[in-house]
DNA sequence: AAAGAGAGCAACCGCTGTAGC
DNA sequence: AGCTACAGCGGTTGCTCTCTT
């Protein structure tokens, strides 16, 4: 199948949103939602393809979003999480209220892959280039006043956006739970990918709404398929009796 | 003070699954 | 049944900021 490239058209802006931008695509999304996202942008207005809008709205203008630092806790569950489901980002962002799966992706792959796996030795020099390029600066995503079609989490604000605020070495690790979970991760069956993809294909039939809207999103969609699915309870199960998923709230 | 390297995050790319026709 | 368009996902890259030399 041949599919059209998602920023063919000439014109399209790429790169950083600007602060226009943000508030065109919030504001528009109030208004009307996102049922398409493909015509989204030419309706709203803006030069940019639909993915790119979809990106930026799940990953930065969402205003369930929870931005800052990751808590202890949070970062435990993720290390537990992706014990369990792999490189499964967005599932493992489902059981994350107002986390998304890039951010997490992004902390594993800065973090929390060197707190798992203390032998991993992979080195960034390899992807390094020359960076010329000049780009705008990323902007906090403006604030979102409540919106007549979503029901906006109370604590969302500008204040809580700012993106400097991720930013920074403040994570204090502790060392006897980081070699708690050396050994537990040892212990752990090693599952292939293919398991997974079976195992985990049930993924597909969750409800797209419950994954896109802000209700949907706060619940744990993952739910929706442990308790449906034998084969995945069952190993699910077996995680769970291994005593490494304890501190995982009830499914 | 300047240059280089590393860290971190936002955004893009390309593939896959699914629904509609 | 096959084709197409679309949304979503995971991997990767580009760029800025911070730290080190």
């Amino acid at each position: 199948m041949v599919r059209a490239p998602c920023c063919e058209k000439m014109g399209l802006k790429r790169g950083p949103w600007t602060p226009e931008e943000d508030e065109i695509l919030v504001a528009y999304i109030q208004s009307y939602g996102h049922g398409n996202w493909r015509a989204l942008p030419k309706q709203a207005g803006l030069l940019r393809c639909g993915k790119s809008c979809r990106l930026r709205w799940t990953n930065y203008l969402r205003p369930d979003i929870k931005r800052g630092n990751f808590t202890r806790e949070e970062e435990d569950m993720i290390i537990n999480l992706h014990e369990m489901l792999g490189n499964r980002w967005s599932a493992i962002a489902a059981r994350l209220p107002g986390r998304t799966d890039n951010e997490i992706k992004n902390v594993w792959n800065t973090h929390l892959k060197k707190r798992a796996d203390p032998n991993h030795t992979e080195s960034k020099s390899k992807r390094r280039t020359k960076c010329k390029k000049k780009a705008t600066k990323s902007v906090a995503p403006i604030s979102a006043p409540a919106s007549p079609t979503h029901s906006f989490s109370d604590d969302f604000s500008s204040s809580a956006t700012d993106s400097s605020v991720v930013t920074g070495d403040n994570y204090n690790y502790n060392a006897a739970l980081k070699e708690e979970k050396m050994e537990s991760v040892e212990e752990l069956p090693q599952l292939d990918d293919s398991f997974w993809s079976e195992a985990l294909s049930i993924d597909n039939s969750v409800p797209t709404n419950d994954l896109t809207t802000f209700e949907g999103s706060l619940a744990a969609p993952i739910s929706a398929y442990s308790a449906s699915n034998d084969e995945m309870g069952y190993w699910l199960r077996i995680f769970m009796e291994s005593g490494d998923l304890q501190d995982l709230p009830p499914l």
